[in-house]
DNA sequence: GCGTTGCGAAACTCAACCGTATCGAAATTT
DNA sequence: AAATTTCGATACGGTTGAGTTTCGCAACGC
């Protein structure tokens, strides 16, 4: 309470250290990015990794797990500013924030996360869900809504459907499109296409 | 050559179960299917829940990755008649099939791999690609050209989107949908929405 | 300076699993 | 009957990694 007041009193001793804190969310996150698999991750590899005693991390995190749930919190999804011209352009701009990350390793880190470790760390995939997911798709559902009210689109529209359609169809790009699909155009592909309809 | 006559000369000795191959292999399916991931999938776990000995497994694949590859190979993908009448019953069909097996250990298994593990074993993910993936997306082809060819969909019609569109929306559903979201009706109402579209 | 706490490094115990070897019993050919 | 091969079971040495402990040093408050 003396000096540096941080509001609350600062315990006796050395303070953790911030830099191996992020050293190690950092290697973890590198690591689930280059696609080690939670349950083939190792704490070893990740003190390695992060330049750091195994002790430091267990002085933070109980288990791999929570050590893994923390890394996640560190991810921001970005949502881009929507425009609000059109509903096509606005679904544009969101399915394109998807195409551009498809490449980046954490958005590889956050796939594989969420597809295939869904089952077996619950846990885990609610925390990311909230943080990664349910952001984009609370603005995905208000473009949808509003385009249904101002009549671009079906006033009878099932959002939740048209929310899959979307979304589907990115994610089956990004995961089997190669780099050769996700051409610039994509995003604007993809939303003509389901705003017109395949039928004649 | 003197009695069951198998075609080529049976070398002398006890004959290799039959049974136990089918158990291991159903073994493995069952562990991939239960979300068991390539790369933690034991043998010995293999071999626990076949009832067979460690030793009948290596006797007759080398490693994890031939087992493995070799269960693949009994993996089918059931191809439902298509009646041919129209684009839109058919594709439904073919739609209702994913739906239908959702909740089947197999189709868990493949698409656990194909999703999950297709970066690391990619000869893995071929093989599987070929046995799985290929029959099911030639049938949807055929039935798109058809479509395009005599006018009930768009001429100028992106086949690849368009499947995109349609196996995207139901894997999401499928991962993602939980148990009430696969109703009865679901491939219906994707494939209508899809041919409409969403646009008013 | 002193007590306290964090640091990285290393050693440790414990468990899982790999791939191999060995065993007695069973199945089949000769 | 004899020879051969597979069977499931079990044991073995080796590797990997978890999670803990210990050590000497560093950083902080008092």
């Amino acid at each position: 309470m003396t000096t540096t007041e941080t509001g609350t009193a600062r315990p006796a001793g050395r303070p953790r250290s911030e830099k191996a804190e992020k050293a190690i969310i950092e290697a973890t996150l590198e690591l689930v990015g280059e696609g080690v698999s939670v349950s083939e991750l190792s704490i070893e590899a990740i003190a390695a990794r992060a330049g750091v005693g195994k002790t430091t991390i267990y002085r933070r995190w109980s288990n791999k797990e929570d050590l893994v749930a923390h890394a996640l919190a560190k991810l921001k999804a970005p949502l881009p500013p929507l425009a609000g011209v059109s509903v096509r352009e606005d679904l544009i701009t969101l399915l394109d924030v998807m195409r551009t990350e498809a490449g980046h390793v954490r958005t590889r880190c956050v796939m594989n996360i969420a597809l295939s470790e869904s089952d077996r760390y619950p846990q885990l995939f609610e925390k990311f869900r909230m943080l990664a997911i349910e952001p984009r798709r609370q603005a995905m559902v208000e473009v949808l809504e509003r385009g249904r009210a101002n009549g671009e689109l079906r006033p009878d529209l099932d959002v939740a459907l048209a929310m899959a359609i979307l979304n589907g169809t990115m994610l089956w790009h990004t995961k089997w499109g190669g780099e050769g699909l996700l051409t610039a155009d994509l995003a604007e592909r993809i939303v003509d296409q389901v705003l017109q309809g395949l039928a004649a």
